[in-house]
DNA sequence: TTTTTTCTACGAAATTTTTCGTACGTAGAT
DNA sequence: ATCTACGTACGAAAAATTTCGTAGAAAAAA
């Protein structure tokens, strides 16, 4: 696997709209930015220049204005996070992570059922 | 629940080492994590003056020393820690983060009983 | 063509976090 | 008493991140 660029808090938030919108200006991304937390349009500019730089997004020129896309993907990169965060907050103990979540934040009876579901499939590959 | 203040990176590797040790001087934390990051004694030092000053550990004059002691605890930040980390990069979806984890890291046979157990659980709490 | 609007580029300031040098105090050894 | 070893305190530099003002290019409007 590629060296993975951790990308920062801000950055994320970039990502995040991108993952959903699929390609969007920085306009469209600094009004979905907005609706949470209020910052001016040159910033979310250059925090998605500084993206581009790490290449973590793409560009693509249409008229005066840039068209952006993520390039690493939303899988790819919670999968690195959540590795990093496993390691740096519960000692690499997975298992404890996925025990306070699933205590903490309430789960529907399909989600639950899903997760049967997963735990049957892992049981079997054993 | 009191503001919970977010400990940075070096200061979650602080508390980590005094979760594990209960107590500890400024020279024990800083041999902990030397072993895995190469830090000067006085970086660890400020950092930990930092934290008092936060209110995240508490210090005690022994002689000429001081002793460390974590006052927040492990489970409590792992927990606020978690839900910030599920809100950034899973936008809230709990469910996706645990599954996620299950699959990328492997369970024993005991962890995955335990996790039936707590399914249980929740579905009875339904 | 001139003016206005809309974008990007760039640089620098502000903030946050990390790192470390230096000063200073105290206890123990000489 | 003096020296040395071992600590803490403090301030400031370094690094990383975030924020924003200003300039200038390009498109659209007048």
């Amino acid at each position: 696997m590629e060296t993975f660029q951790k990308p920062t808090e801000s950055e994320l938030e970039v990502l995040k709209v991108l993952w959903q919108m699929g390609r969007a200006t920085v306009k469209q991304v600094n009004e979905e930015i907005n609706k949470t937390k209020e910052t001016g349009y040159t910033t979310t500019l250059k925090i998605m220049q500084i993206m581009f730089e790490k290449g973590l997004v793409s560009r693509n020129a249409e008229g005066k204005q840039h068209i952006f896309e993520a390039i690493v993907g939303e899988e790819e990169t919670q999968k690195s996070l959540l590795n990093r965060f496993i390691d740096s907050t519960f000692q690499g103990n997975a298992m404890s992570l996925v025990m306070q979540a699933l205590g903490n934040h309430h789960a529907s009876e399909e989600e639950l059922s899903e997760l049967k579901k997963l735990i049957q499939q892992l049981e079997q590959d054993k």
